[in-house]
RNA sequence: GGCCCCUUAGUCUAGUGGUCAGGACGCUUGGUUCUCAGCCAAGAAUCAGGGGUUCGACUCCCCUAGGGGCUACCA
């Protein structure tokens, strides 16, 4: 029990202490990175603690979405509620014992008194306080109850706090990692609760005999958390507990630089993950949130960045959350990714998106050749798990859909935009671009030659569709490009794709030359062409 | 109201008394090309305002403004 009052000097002991009250946000995530980074960084220890002493609005759902959210960014814990360690429990509601007899200490020692004033009591001294113009605060009117009285009320079963006695004069100074030192006058500060009338510990109490019980050597937190961290120094003072050293990082804010909230759009980690962005992507972005390694490089593997941490490299000013740049951020780390990896993430958002297996099967005139696909590395489809589904020899085409997609696959919740039309006939189509391409007799019986050609074609490969389509162009007089561009939207429904030939070339025979001609039907009609 | 924090382009940031104020996202223009993405090249855009201190301020001090936090028997 002694020994923490001396903690062990060297170890590096972090914590993230989240209330289960809602969802982990992005603001939470940061903190729990920072928290992380600086541990693994340091050899030290990661420690997760449940902060469930609100009992109205603490849940099991919120409980689980943190811990979920968190596994999935990759922020695994040392201990924490799962795993148990030397400080344990890692849940408050489980360690009230400590809280009061921490709290009995503080009586005994005349730190504390018990508080028997009721809410409408404080309500009314408040509301004089602010009649008179003065900073509301607790007057301390039950500091003076004699022991007597006190017994008196206990015994009768009155309901009460344990409050704190805050020294009325003086100064608390601590040092901030990150902004330097403070110094507040204790005349600002009132004597708070510590325990409230359910016997729950308040936080700025919990917060303390925790993170002194369990060693936290580094207190990593928003920096809404100053005002409050005179409160706690004098408590650590009064428990005879070793200061931590305290990092306060700047706050994320919304576009309009208020406070980042729902109204922002989606703060919550769990909308993101459902938005298919890579964890390491979110990380890398959240990283950049508030800590900069050198003002140049901005892309990190989760690797790099415990690495590069530094508590240093935190800036104090907020941060306004850009989804732009985090999807620039997401788009780099997809580039990145090995094509196996590619394949497996790409299959699972088209199997969501109930594009695989696909709606119709295309063969492909000359096998895919997966050297070609992966590049130097060999991509080995039978190690891929989604190889085991219904839809596993599709796989290689995927593979090669992917290769041609290329970089402009940036976001894999963009794949069914992207992609569809290699897998159903029920794609988007652009109406402009039906109204722009195929709306000309001429384009009709282009499209139709087209179709005919292809069909006459005996191996459907990429240079021989290319030269089947240059060489119609060349027949016909006309730019290649006359021929190509509605083509394209007869195939995708779109103005964009990519190469227009390899488009052709996975789409297979049959089912180029079937579009085709179902484009060649509606260029040619008479009326304005109508999809559906 | 009181106390506290923050302020470099639209956004994230580098900077720590003397720099042409650097990088990145986004944006604009040009090149490559069957479109788009990508890539390459170029470009527009910043020290919140006002006072000091100093030979010299983005950098130090003060004030103002704006934003944020705490001031709960929330965390």
């Amino acid at each position: 029990m002694m020994d923490i009052v001396a903690p062990q000097e060297n170890v590096v002991r972090v914590r993230f202490a989240p209330s289960p009250t809602g969802h982990l946000h992005v603001g939470g995530a940061r903190t729990a990175l920072y928290n992380y980074l600086y541990a693994r960084k340091n050899n030290g220890i990661f420690v997760l603690r449940i902060e469930d002493t609100d009992a109205a609005r603490s849940t099991r759902e919120s409980y689980e979405g943190i811990l979920r959210g968190m596994r999935w960014l990759g922020l695994e814990w040392d201990e924490g509620p799962d795993i148990d360690g030397p400080y344990g429990p890692y849940v408050q509601s489980a360690r009230s014992v400590l809280y009061h007899s921490e709290a009995d200490r503080l009586l005994r020692e005349g730190a504390a008194y018990r508080c028997f004033c009721t809410a409408s009591e404080l309500d009314a001294m408040r509301a004089a306080q602010e009649a008179r113009g003065e900073a509301p605060k607790y007057d301390g009117r039950c500091r003076a109850r004699s022991a007597g009285a006190v017994e008196e009320k206990l015994a009768a079963g009155a309901p009460h706090v344990i409050r704190f006695m805050m020294p009325s004069g003086g100064e608390t100074r601590f040092r901030d990692v990150v902004r330097g030192d403070f110094a507040f006058g204790n005349a600002e500060l009132d004597d708070f609760v510590l325990i409230k009338s359910d016997g729950r510990p308040t936080y700025n109490y919990a917060v303390v005999v925790d993170d002194a019980h369990m060693r936290i050597s580094h207190v990593i937190r928003g920096d809404d958390h100053i005002s409050n961290t005179p409160r706690q120094v004098r408590l650590y003072d009064a428990l005879g507990y070793r200061l931590p050293k305290f990092a306060h990082l700047p706050m994320i804010l919304g576009a309009d630089k208020t406070r980042l909230s729902k109204r922002h759009g989606a703060t919550a980690i769990d909308a993101y993950r459902d938005l298919h962005y890579l964890s390491d992507a979110m990380v890398n972005y959240l990283a950049l949130l508030g800590w900069s390694f050198d003002g140049k490089r901005e892309l990190f593997t989760f690797k790099a960045l415990i690495e590069a941490f530094s508590l240093k490299r935190v800036s104090s000013n907020p941060a306004v959350f850009d989804t732009g740049k985090m999807e620039w951020i997401n788009a780099e780390h997809f580039k990145m990714l090995p094509p196996a990896e590619k394949l497996e993430l790409v299959s699972e958002v088209l199997e969501e998106e109930g594009l695989l297996p696909p709606a119709f099967e295309v063969d492909l005139s000359r096998p895919v050749d997966l050297k070609l696909v992966a590049g130097t590395e060999p991509l080995r489809v039978d190690t891929i798990d989604a190889a085991k589904k219904s839809f596993a020899r599709e796989l290689p085409r995927l593979a090669l859909i992917i290769e041609v997609l290329g970089n402009r696959l940036k976001l894999l919740r963009d794949v069914r935009e992207l992609m569809g039309y290699f897998y159903t006939d029920d794609f988007h189509r652009d109406e402009n671009a039906v109204r722009r391409h195929l709306a000309s007799k001429e384009t009709g019986s282009r499209l139709d030659a087209l179709a005919l050609a292809y069909e006459n074609l005996q191996y459907f490969d990429r240079a021989s569709v290319e030269e089947t389509l240059r060489g119609l162009a060349d027949r016909l007089g006309i730019e290649s490009g006359e021929l190509i561009h509605p083509c394209r939207v007869a195939l995708t429904g779109k103005t964009v794709s990519p190469d227009i030939f390899w488009v052709i070339t996975l789409l297979g025979k049959a089912k180029t030359v079937e579009r085709l001609r179902a484009a060649a039907a509606t260029a040619a009609a008479p009326t304005a062409p109508k999809d559906e």
